[in-house]
DNA sequence: GTCTATAGTCGGATAGAC
DNA sequence: GTCTATCCGACTATAGAC
């Protein structure tokens, strides 16, 4: 005798919905302050399910299913949303790297390239720990994307690169940082910040005072 | 009219193994003579397979399907030599793991803190570089394991931690350091040589090299 | 130990009612 | 815009011949 799959499944989802209103399920854990601009509330549920479930499990391991379950939905509602899971994906890996170059941009001040270079890696460390969710799809994901949408972020991603390497000449040119492999040294003050979203969870502390501390460390590296 | 399905998997298979045997197949980079220590050869086809399929495409989007074609194999014959996709993952992790803690235990020497340092910060990023593609299962598909395999690799990853925490905390003994939060630092240290399996290939540097690099960068992070 | 064939399950995506 | 129901392909793993 079969179980009674309509009554279990409406179940399933409801709860997932009282958790999800009501805060406190600790796998959707992304703000959706962060989403405020994805119109209507349902795509937005959807979008921030997506991003928590990228981030748990991997984008291949999440099924539409479970993230259709976590917005409360069926499956089949999530694609008036969006016309494929890779679309999900590419919408949260376009903004998450659109919003990791502005903090790039808006970090960028100081009256010397050693300050730039503190709070060029203060904020973007401190933006990993902060989202890390999202940086977790934007770093590891990319592999998922389709070569056109790949193409797309691949250009934001230069974008980032050059930022960095671009204090670092600067504090070269005006003798206060001693850095003998540009390219190399860059990677290596990038790679130290995306290597964040890999292992920060939470109570790993504060995401400002991580970022201090990396700030710190990056400064070392390349002071002269 | 169906295509002659036979013929074309036999083919398939054939070109597959012919590419393996002749060393020509980029996607078949992992050495073999790294895993000679499994035998019989038909279990090191699959194993070096699988890596490279689990370090190009990840866990969950490669199929045994993959695998036993890289190994020039129908897909039933890998569960004559494993007994299951997982037991895959967990025999390369569990070696990879290990391999990683023996490479930094015959680096730890020198006559100062200073140096152990930079032989071990040395030896660990080369080897992330040299075998970056079982790094890449190592650092990236922990969460594909089993709860025993993992809890296994667990205790092998905190040894690593560890070794490199030591010589921090013998550095700030001797007064040769300068560390203000030893955890978060030790994470730094490690989250520098780990994140090279993310961005790594052969054209992007000799491992020797960049070993060098990392080990001068990540002494310059903790000097007095 | 390798094969062909297939069982049994699940996934992305669609159809059509409301 | 959401649902239920389902298609259809692909997947892991097994059965049984050789």
């Amino acid at each position: 005798m079969r179980p009674p799959r309509n009554l279990r499944s409406v179940a399933k989802r409801l709860l997932s919905f009282t958790r999800l209103v009501q805060g406190v399920n600790v796998s959707a854990v992304t703000s959706p302050l962060v989403w405020e601009h994805v119109q209507p509330a349902a795509a937005r549920r959807l979008l921030t399910g997506a991003v928590d479930a990228f981030a748990e499990r991997g984008y291949q391991a999440t099924t539409t299913r479970d993230i259709a379950s976590r917005a409360g939905m069926s499956p089949a509602a999530l694609y008036v949303h969006y016309p494929s899971k890779e679309r999900l994906l590419f919408e949260i890996s376009l903004y998450g790297h659109n919003a990791a170059l502005e903090v790039l941009r808006s970090a960028d001040a100081g009256d010397t390239p050693a300050d730039r270079l503190r709070s060029l890696v203060s904020a973007f460390t401190a933006w990993h720990a902060q989202h890390h969710t999202i940086a977790r799809v934007v770093q590891y994901e990319l592999a998922a994307l389709s070569p056109e949408h790949l193409a797309e972020v691949a250009t934001i991603r230069r974008a980032i690169s050059l930022q960095i390497e671009q204090v670092l000449t600067d504090g070269m040119a005006a003798g206060d940082f001693a850095v003998t492999d540009l390219p190399g040294t860059t990677l290596a003050v990038l790679s130290l910040s995306i290597d964040v979203a890999r292992w920060y969870t939470p109570h790993r502390g504060d995401p400002e005072a991580l970022g201090k501390l990396y700030a710190d460390l990056a400064h070392r590296m390349v002071q002269a």
